[in-house]
RNA sequence: GGGCGGUUAGCUCAGUUGGUUAGAGCGCUACCUUGACACGGUAGAGGUCACAGGUUCGAAUCCUGUAUCGCCCACCA
């Protein structure tokens, strides 16, 4: 025999109880996963990890989705590659803001100096937040996510990620912070980013300025008013509108220009009810006849539709919604009566659902509503984060093209979107869908504090007004810098704010802006050239479905703009985790099940098996039966490789020229097959396929081969024997490193009780090497002779004997019977059968008559 | 209103370019304490493949339509 390696070490009792502490700490010590970054390019898999966001908990949706990853993760380390498989932390943004605030008891305010002494208070007061220069609020951050990311660290490693722990990054570390900063210069540089003042989507709760694709939908209760505007000639029009509170911001009614009932009135002016602001009648294609009365009226603004009637007829502007949502004290353009402007002062200073009931009084009043308002229920925009309705303020924002308003930088991302390798396939169009339907540049300004700032400033002319079109930029060798703590070149601090002096640009990016660099903040990008040329662009961007429109897209605009390239060449697409609550198994449960708790119930392995059962694209329920089933896999393979191992003997080693039988060479055969299967599963990102494959081989291997082969495999004496024993050891050495990316402990578990070494850093098996192994093996043989086993033991079982019973004759009738006939020994030992006759007969299928003794009938 | 995906056994899911009697596991039932495994083993019952048409010698599979679930998008007066 060759290849021996060691002496067995094999428990007598297997468990998997420890097994996750044990291995984590080996693999820790041993950097069986570290990064090998002298290795070329054409040797690298490196791969785009999601940061998780810090500030929340995990779910068991992430751990469905990162055991994907880390099972090609896994493949590809035994395929030879050296995996860059680094971690983010993604602590940049509103929810880290919102969970410092509260466990510090502090509240970010530019406007305060960096204090580097600054202590957070001892007892956090939720009321009297302590306000703090966001260089401080910054590092409050970091201290926090620190913590958090150590609890998120030891989850992955418990759940077996092959993750190289030497690379993490933090979205708002300083390398994010400066990765970002170049990037947005850059983008700058080129033209691709830009400021404007324009209508904009925005949150008034957190005042801050929403981009498109932080959008939601959401239906509410609303209803028409039908309201009536007066003509000059002393008649009137009625217009409806969910939105009576907008009546002093009203620039123009419009109709469809086919719209006969209108068209004497198109190019006229009416008045407004109460406020008596005279407005032009206009025509346009995208009034809906349908709708309400089939004119509108259009303020400044409504909705989206509102900006694009006022930005194609020139309309003008009565702003009167601020950014705290309230009505502005003054009244817009054309309210100049003394009516309309005590009107108006009743509405300044209210909410918008104040100003609406007022309005709506103020009509009733006038004999201007006409009837009673008509409820109805519709969409209605918000902030997927926030929790009242988005209105439309003209702020000044930064914009990244994005195609939205561009159609050569459309097609552009188009084709690029056609370039990526997606799984699944269908998975694209979500992509192409949404940059077709794109109806603006990306807004990337959000006027929060924690968050990468712009790096910008801008000089303040004599009366201390920002020259916005000559902004100051800083050096990329200077970045990250933060405007509101730094001064820019050529000034000092003490000019801040001051006429002639300068003033830092207030807002940060929006967190996509960051995020979206992922794979240039992980790969070195600009920082470690060495490392971004073998790792860029990235192999493979795992990721859920929801956010191909944000992260993905995001990505992939970055990686065009700045590389000329795709970020990387396949997304993997994940599906959802079914609500456990749709199963009812928290309510029958009586608690929420955190993916800690699953994992000490059904161990790692176990957990792994069921995620990796769910396919990629595919919504999965949270299934703790396939749990279940992956926790009795992992112990068969314990149970199933001590008994092989211990047949063995000390003579364990895999020597393929011993495998003479034919039994043995079919069984070896059928495994060449299914690593042939399980390589090409894996190589088309479809781990559930090798996983399924395995599994199935395994089972069949331990029920049917394990159980025919058992007597032989004792016999220390014939060639028969040894060829038994010897093929056991090579199905083993198979199927240990096929089951390591799915299962890795008990994969390791047991190659450690013959082998040295981890085997997560063995080569990916061969089917070349079984294929020859098998020589002139055939499947048909072991699979005839399973048949036969089968039918022995249905016989068994349907007298109610025990397997172990004595069984007088089996008969083998049929066309397969020749193959079944080959491992007659094997079927006599297994089945414990006196005299076994063949009848080959090429017209039948296989059939099989077993005679009990007379006895125990 | 448009798009994407799903609908197969009580449950969770396979079903590879259309090809005999549709598969697996869980659960259920019966039996077996067999020497790797009682955290086990063996076997069994269980399906009009959502529905209606169509193409074909043949359809779970292809086409058309419908229903239903989930998600995404949409200019929501």
């Amino acid at each position: 025999m060759t290849n021996r390696s060691r002496s067995l070490r094999v428990p007598d009792k297997p468990s998997l109880d420890g097994i996750e502490a044990k291995w984590v700490d080996v693999w820790d010590e041993s950097g069986v996963y570290h990064f090998d970054r002298t290795a070329p390019r054409e040797r690298v898999f490196s791969i785009d990890t999601p940061p998780p966001t810090v500030s929340g908990s995990l779910h068991i949706g992430h751990v469905f989705s990162y055991t994907h990853t880390d099972t090609v993760a896994r493949f590809q380390r035994m395929r030879g590659k050296s995996v860059f498989y680094p971690m983010g932390w993604d602590d940049n943004g509103l929810p880290t803001e919102r969970r410092v605030q509260n466990y510090y008891g502090v509240r970010c305010d530019p406007s305060v100096a960096y204090d580097p002494d600054f202590a957070p208070p001892a007892k956090p007061d939720p009321k009297r937040q302590v306000p703090i220069s966001r260089r401080n609020f910054i590092e409050l951050c970091d201290r926090l996510t620190a913590e958090d990311e150590k609890v998120f660290e030891s989850i992955w490693r418990r759940l077996g990620l092959s993750v190289d722990w030497r690379h993490t990054y933090a979205t708002i570390d300083g390398n994010s912070r400066a990765a970002a900063q170049r990037a947005f210069l850059r983008n700058l540089a080129r033209g691709e980013a830009y400021m404007a003042e324009a209508p904009t989507l925005w949150d008034v709760t957190f005042r801050t300025a929403v981009a498109q694709a932080e959008l939601e939908d959401r239906e509410r209760p609303s209803a028409y008013h039908k309201i009536s505007f007066h003509r000059p000639d002393g008649g009137t029009v009625e217009i409806e509108t969910t939105r009576p509170e907008l009546l002093p911001a009203c620039v123009a009614l419009v109709a469809h220009p086919d719209d006969h009932r209108y068209a004497d009135l198109v190019g006229t002016t009416v008045r407004t009810p109460v406020f008596g602001v005279e407005v032009p009648v206009r025509a346009h294609r995208l009034a809906d006849p349908d709708k309400g009365s089939g004119i509108a009226m259009i303020c400044t603004f409504g909705d989206t539709t509102d900006v694009t009637w006022w930005r194609e007829l020139q309309l003008a502007t009565r702003p009167i919604v601020g950014w705290d949502g309230r009505i502005v004290a003054d009244p817009p353009a054309g309210i100049d009566s003394a009516e309309a402007r005590d009107a108006y002062a009743r509405l300044a200073g209210a909410t918008v659902h104040t100003a609406r009931e007022r309005v709506v009084e103020l009509l009733r009043a006038s004999g201007d509503l006409i009837g009673d308002p008509k409820p109805i229920t519709h969409p209605v925009k918000f902030y997927e984060k926030g929790d009242k309705p988005l209105e439309i303020v003209t702020t000044r924002q930064w914009y990244i093209r994005n195609g939205g308003r561009d159609a050569a930088v459309r097609d552009a991302l188009l084709a690029r979107g056609a370039e990526l390798d997606w799984h699944p396939a269908h998975m694209r169009s979500r992509y192409d869908h949404w940059v077709e339907g794109l109806n603006g540049d990306w807004l990337i300004s959000r006027q929060r504090f924690f968050g990468v700032p712009f790096p910008v400033w801008y000089p303040l002319d004599d009366d201390g007004n920002p020259r916005y079109d000559e902004p100051l930029l800083p050096d990329e060798a200077a970045l990250p810098v933060d405007p509101s703590s730094d001064a820019p070149a050529g000034y000092t601090e003490d000019q801040r704010g001051r006429p002639g002096g300068f003033t830092g640009d207030p807002d940060v990016m929006d967190t996509w802006a960051t995020s979206s660099l992922s794979p240039q903040i992980a790969g070195g990008w600009e920082r470690d050239d060495d490392l971004f040329r073998r790792v860029f662009p990235m192999d493979l961007r795992p990721q859920g479905q929801d956010i191909i429109r944000t992260w993905l897209f995001a990505t992939v605009v970055r990686a065009h703009f700045e590389h000329g390239s795709l970020p990387w060449r396949t997304a993997a697409i994940s599906g959802w985790i079914l609500d456990p609550d749709r199963k009812k198994m928290s309510k029958s449960k009586g608690n929420v099940v955190t993916p800690i708790d699953l994992l000490e119930r059904y161990s790692s392995d176990a957990i792994r098996y069921w995620a990796a059962s769910g396919r990629l694209g595919t919504d999965t329920a949270l299934d703790e039966g396939q749990m279940k089933v992956g926790r009795r896999l992992s112990i068969k393979i314990l149970n199933a490789s001590k008994f092989a191992l211990s047949v063995a003997g000390e003579a364990a080693a895999a020597d393929p020229a011993a495998v003479t039988e034919p039994l043995d060479r079919a069984m070896l055969a059928a495994l060449a097959d299914v690593v042939e299967d399980a390589t090409a599963a894996f190589e088309n990102y479809d781990h559930t396929r090798a996983l399924e494959h395995t599994e199935r081989f395994f089972w069949e291997f331990c029920d049917d081969y394990l159980e025919l082969v058992k007597a032989r495999a004792y016999d220390e004496e014939s060639p028969a024997g040894a060829s038994a024993r010897a093929a056991l050891l090579v199905a083993l050495s198979a199927l240990h490193r096929l089951f390591a990316p799915f299962l890795p402990f008990v994969a390791d578990e047991v190659w450690s009780w013959w082998r040295d070494g981890s085997v997560h850093a063995e080569p990916w098996p061969d089917a070349a090497e079984f294929r020859a192994a098998a020589q002139d093996g055939e499947p048909a043989v072991l699979a005839a002779t399973s048949e036969v086993l089968r039918a022995v033991r249905k016989a068994k079982s349907e007298a109610k004997l025990s397997m172990r019973a004595e069984v007088e004759r089996v008969v083998v009738r049929g066309k397969n019977a020749g193959s079944a006939r080959v491992a007659a020994d094997d079927i006599a030992a297994a089945g414990r059968a006196a005299a076994l006759e063949f009848e080959a007969a090429d017209d039948t299928d296989l059939r099989v008559e077993v005679t009990l003794p007379a006895a125990a009938e």
